[in-house]
DNA sequence: ATTAATCTACCTTCTAGTAGGATGACTGTC
DNA sequence: GACAGTCATCCTACTAGAAGGTAGATTAAT
């Protein structure tokens, strides 16, 4: 009954750690059909064409970042805590190898040759990104939880870049401590209460 | 005499471009033969297999980054003024799309596809520029003109995932004043005087 | 006369994608 | 309960074009 789509989803979760590894022109349907253990004709059974798979699984991955999102607001009404979740999340992803980056931040570095359905995607989750950092600066502002140096939104695009930054130099250097290395810092400098 | 050399120049260059809009895989030998104006099997004179073209761009790139550094020295005493030099050029090659990504930084997002030959040079050059802001922010924070939150280490690992992430949201949001938004708050930080 | 640079022509492998058939589960109908 | 029809899934077999790369001839510079 409800492995009966469990198929699609093997194709979407294989494409996801290809797409991880190497990005959009890093895998092929060969790739994961060797993975699945399915026919590449099979795979256009589910998904007719590159762009198709790749697109619902950035739609996919951000309806799961905006619930996730959700759920840190309901666990965490600090949102220095959530942050630190946040943080915290990526930084056991990246150490024990299971998510070594962020899909849509991988995406983004290819974006001149991708096809505009997946950019279109891409480019809406950085926005949704940025807008529930940028809301999470001004509740910490007005909260008096957290010190903004500039505007919210400015505040929010540093600590995206900053993090996203951090796992591509983590990657760099094969060493997942210095995600770590750069993202405390970061967070603990909103936290400080201006002297 | 001087542009005997200057069709593999023109490979390298074309290579270069064409690996900050898309990276390693979004590329082709026929897509340089294109813009070249040559065939394929001219490219491969130059440059028998991609792996030899990637490498020594990536090595070329790192001697020239090492130069510009090196200069950047010269004309400029001060570690802020350094820092601030360095993200002003990066500010100027995305607003006028000349060179929208740092090459390395781009093929550090694949480096787990990467022929072994090419990552080696790419963690070369993280090396060397890690090294390099290290050293500016021991000198900065000996001179007491920058102000470290942290080991001199740790504060050029934090610059240099910024400015990456930087690059990178610049290129998701397709608006390079991001990259300003998210690099100049940085070294103000590094700027100002603790309380 | 030699050598570097370029060419045409080709090869092999991979790429995304298609055509059409086999299987099997779920329907409604008698 | 048997029967036919429908549909989803997966298969084999194939295509056209792009990929990286090679062989060997031609051209041009020294």
């Amino acid at each position: 009954m409800s492995n009966l789509t469990s198929t699609s989803d093997d194709i979407l979760r294989c494409a996801r750690s290809l797409i991880i590894e190497g990005g959009y022109n890093g895998f092929s349907y060969a790739d994961i059909s060797k993975v699945v253990g399915i026919r590449k004709a099979s795979i256009h059974h589910h998904f007719p064409s590159k762009v198709d798979l790749v697109r619902t699984l950035v739609v996919r991955y951000r309806e799961d970042a905006e619930t996730a999102i959700a759920e840190l607001g309901r666990a965490y009404p600090q949102p220095a805590d959530q942050l630190r979740a946040y943080t915290g999340y990526w930084a056991g992803c990246i150490a024990d190898a299971t998510r070594t980056f962020c899909v849509c931040a991988l995406l983004a570095t290819e974006l001149p040759v991708l096809p505009s359905e997946v950019v279109a995607e891409v480019r809406a989750y950085f926005r949704m990104f940025s807008d529930w950092l940028t809301s999470l600066m001004e509740q910490g502002a007005d909260e008096g939880t957290l010190t903004l140096a500039g505007t919210a939104r400015s505040e929010a695009e540093g600590f995206i870049a900053t993090v996203h930054g951090a796992m591509l130099s983590a990657r760099a250097y094969g060493d997942p401590s210095v995600f770590t290395v750069v993202t405390q810092p970061l967070i603990e400098r909103l936290v400080a209460r201006r002297q």
